[in-house]
DNA sequence: CGTGCTCACCTTTTT
DNA sequence: GGTGAGCACG
């Protein structure tokens, strides 16, 4: 890890032509088509390159940099690059080290936007009132800071939730607004309109913990660049080319950065796609990309349009669909990859039928056929709007054993237990960390209570000191009651071994040490809950990534900034993942299930954004598809439970977006027809769909009885309508059992709630009630 | 102070 | 449906 506090440069010089030619072959340019090139060899002034997807967008970025320090523009240490991730940053520094070698090294202001702006407040922290080893609060500190705020202000926390006030503080620091500077009417709802002044005290309350949350990172440098004219000017000196990488997912306040750091070389050069803009909702502006001409008069644009990632008709259907968002910049992806399978359409019964759908495709593409090569699991993805989509394809993975992984969800570094240990460090390496002091004091339990702790945190506030420091002069008093008073004695005792022990032991050998003193692991060994042993193979984890440290502060460095870890080589499973997070990846067999409407587009998104809303929903079907190298596959279903509630589907207004040329539709539904019109039937009912075939007989579905799968098939659950009564295949009310979907002429459609001799309960969809039915009629 | 029960909630996610 | 948070009770 570089210190942040040196400003002395690398020693490295800066690669000439002739290391870049022997490293790479006699041209590094070779290869790049006339776009790439000039988007390479603009290197004077501002410049935005849209990156339509899969056009080589880290290609070009790569080598644009080889370009500059080859031609001698500037030295590796003269470059800021910045992107979102940590992922992105890793992966182009490797680019890069490929390209120039060693001397990559020297590209010490390459990273994330969060980690290049904590370096730069680090070295000038004293200018917004923190000391250079202020800590980086995660949401987790946030929000139990926030609400300490809450209580000390009176605020009902139930009316007006920490989460929501952290939320809205994230709002305004994404928008480059300080307490000061926030407009008059903002966070006027929030508790009576107390909303600014809760948001001043938070600040306050971090800088006397030392401390900032990740908005604060670049919120802070906004403040001293603003302020301190001569500052900003060592910046400008010092960063003669600034490259960004997805442009489009900036904020407004990482947009004031660059532009500030910008303004005296202007030699700024922005990539993106305002196509795949698809974090809005996290404060991400696709203005900043539409008027990047305007912020920058005389840039060079260049489109990179020609994809060489997928097919024809996959890219012509993803066109196809982004077409229908208005203001966009525009480009014309094309490709040279002529036929391939067009995009197949299908809408199925039931969310069962969508993953048993699926699974069974995925089994006979692993298999191969006929003209068709075998595919590896990891060689297809399932790419889901939203996480509890998910769940239907795991179950229906585990039950045929097809291997899956499931990218994202919570990070290593966002688990309790993980977040406890880092507590115990934390504390055994700064006693004033109050934050941390709290999360432990009583996990495991040891006895001190929440009136305790509330009674400790008075007593703090009111001599201004740590809670620790009370703590020390609590157990000295008889305040407390006698065991409490042992507890926290013997905590602090603890404490004070561990930190002198902290000096000669080795921080992950220290770490297995608390966890088992302290009674941690012991805890977790007693808890019964099945969570419990996957919680101790990750403290195991723990302890020993952490032998990749020199420090301990050097590993609570990194994980407050890098919560990413590097996973291990990738095993041969089906990925599964939400759309946000494929972002960037690409697969040759893609699947897209749900695209129903609410789920996809997420009717919440609509409800809070509107058209706005529903054209990033666009974009990120766009997305959805051009991950796609091969074959996509879109799929809905007409009956979905979510939340425990069976609910009717309309297909999405996606699916009519798709060009008829280049898309394959089916449906099982009568929903949807497909052939020539392929007209979606929006408002009709469900009279019209017709029985679903009793015959129904995939392979996987009948492979899964064979293995003992109990569920129920939908085509035994299929209903049709009746004179007054519930009608269905069966007349017996002892053919059905709980769970069963069924339909009532007059209620319409229910779930079985009982079964009582020849009498149902059903809970109706509509009504919101239940009833119970006693009359059947036989079908036909 | 710990446990068991009811109730509201339920996108997308990085740093 | 499943879970976590908050509250009543022992």
């Amino acid at each position: 890890m570089s210190s942040y506090d040196s400003f002395e440069d690398s020693p490295l010089p800066a690669p000439r032509i002739s290391d870049l030619a022997r490293v790479h072959g006699p041209d590094y340019l070779e290869g790049l088509n006339p776009e790439q090139r000039a988007a390479v060899e603009a290197t004077e002034g501002p410049v935005l390159v849209l990156a339509g997807a899969g056009t080589g967008k880290t290609r070009v970025l790569t080598t644009r940099l080889a370009h500059i320090l080859a031609t001698g523009k500037a030295k590796p240490w003269e470059l800021l690059v910045v992107t979102f991730t940590n992922k992105a940053a890793r992966e182009m520094r490797e680019r890069i080290t490929a390209i120039i070698g060693p001397q990559a090294e020297g590209l010490r202001w390459l990273g994330t936007f969060h980690s290049v702006a904590a370096q730069v407040l680090r070295r000038h922290a004293e200018l917004v009132g923190l000391k250079s080893n202020f800590t980086i609060l995660d949401t987790d500190d946030q929000e139990r800071l926030i609400k300490q705020v809450l209580e000390a202000e009176n605020v009902d926390a139930k009316r007006w939730t920490p989460k929501t006030l952290a939320g809205l503080i994230d709002h305004w620091k994404n928008r480059g607004w300080t307490p000061d500077r926030l407009p008059a009417n903002e966070g006027k709802e929030f508790a009576n309109g107390k909303g600014q002044a809760l948001y001043r005290l938070y600040q306050e309350r971090m800088r006397v913990l030392n401390a900032c949350d990740f908005g604060d990172l670049l919120l802070h440098n906004l403040t001293i660049f603003m302020s301190q004219p001569e500052v900003l000017a060592e910046f400008h000196r010092r960063f003669r080319y600034i490259l960004v990488d997805e442009y489009q997912d900036t904020n407004v306040a990482q947009y004031l950065w660059l532009r500030l750091l910008g303004q005296a070389s202007q030699n700024v050069c922005c990539v993106g796609d305002d196509d795949q803009s698809i974090y809005g909702w996290r404060g991400a502006e696709v203005d900043n990309i539409l008027r990047f001409e305007r912020d920058f008069p005389g840039a060079t644009v260049v489109r990179l349009e020609r994809n060489y990632r997928s097919t024809s008709h996959i890219l012509a259907a993803a066109s196809g669909l982004i077409s229908a968002n208005k203001g966009r910049l525009g480009k014309t992806l094309w490709t040279e990859q002529n036929g391939g399978e067009k995009v197949i359409v299908r809408g199925v019964w039931d969310g069962e039928a969508e993953s048993r759908l699926i699974a069974d495709e995925i089994e006979r593409a692993k298999k191969g056929g006929a003209e068709k090569e075998p595919r590896k699991y990891r060689d297809m993805a399932i790419l889901v709007r939203a996480s509890f989509q998910m769940r239907a394809f795991e179950e229906r993975f585990v039950l045929l054993s097809i291997p899956y992984t499931v990218v994202g969800g919570p990070r290593f570094f966002e688990r309790a237990e993980i977040r406890d240990a880092h507590a115990y460090l934390r504390l055994i390496q700064s006693p004033d960390d109050d934050l941390a002091f709290e999360r432990i004091v009583n996990t495991p339990k040891r006895g001190i209570g929440d009136t305790t702790v509330q009674k400790l945190l008075q007593i703090a506030r009111l001599n201004g000191v740590p809670v620790m420091t009370a703590a020390r002069e609590v157990v000295l008093t008889d305040e407390l009651a006698a065991r409490t008073r042992t507890a926290l004695s013997n905590f602090l005792r603890d404490l004070d071994r561990w930190r002198s022990q902290a000096e000669t032991l080795h921080h992950a050998r220290l770490t297995e040490q608390v966890l088992e003193e302290s009674g941690y692991t012991d805890a977790l060994r007693l808890d019964k809950t099945p969570t419990a042993q996957t919680r101790l193979e990750n403290l195991k984890e723990l302890v020993q990534s952490m032998g990749n440290f020199d420090t301990l502060q050097a590993y609570l460095e990194h994980v407050s900034l890098v919560m990413d870890m590097d996973r291990g080589p990738q095993a041969d499973a089906v990925q599964i993942m939400t759309l946000h997070a494929a972002k960037g990846l690409e697969f040759p067999l893609v699947f897209l299930p749900g695209w129903e409407e609410g789920v996809f587009p997420s009717q919440r998104s609509m409800d809070e954004s509107g058209e706005k809303g529903l054209e990033e929903e666009r974009r990120l079907g766009y997305v959805g598809i051009t991950r796609a190298r091969e074959e996509a596959r879109i799929s809905f279903v007409a009956n979905r439970m979510v939340y425990g509630r069976w609910t009717s589907q309309l297909p999405s207004r996606f699916v009519d977006e798709l060009p008829l040329a280049n898309v394959e539709a089916s449906s099982e539904t009568g929903y949807y027809g497909g052939g020539p019109g392929m007209q979606q039937q929006h408002g009709s009912t469900w009279d019209s769909t017709p029985a679903f075939g009793s015959g129904y007989s995939s392979p996987g579905w009948q492979r899964a009885q064979s293995r003992g799968y109990q569920g129920s098939h939908p085509g035994r659950q299929q209903v049709i309508e009746g004179e007054g009564r519930l009608v269905a295949e069966s007349s017996a009310a002892s053919d059905y059992k709980r769970g069963d979907r069924v339909f009532h002429q007059k209620f319409g459609y229910g779930q079985v709630k009982g079964v009582d001799g020849n009498k149902l309960t059903v809970a109706f969809d509509k009504a919101g009630e239940k009833k119970v039915i006693d009359s059947f009629v036989e079908k036909g």
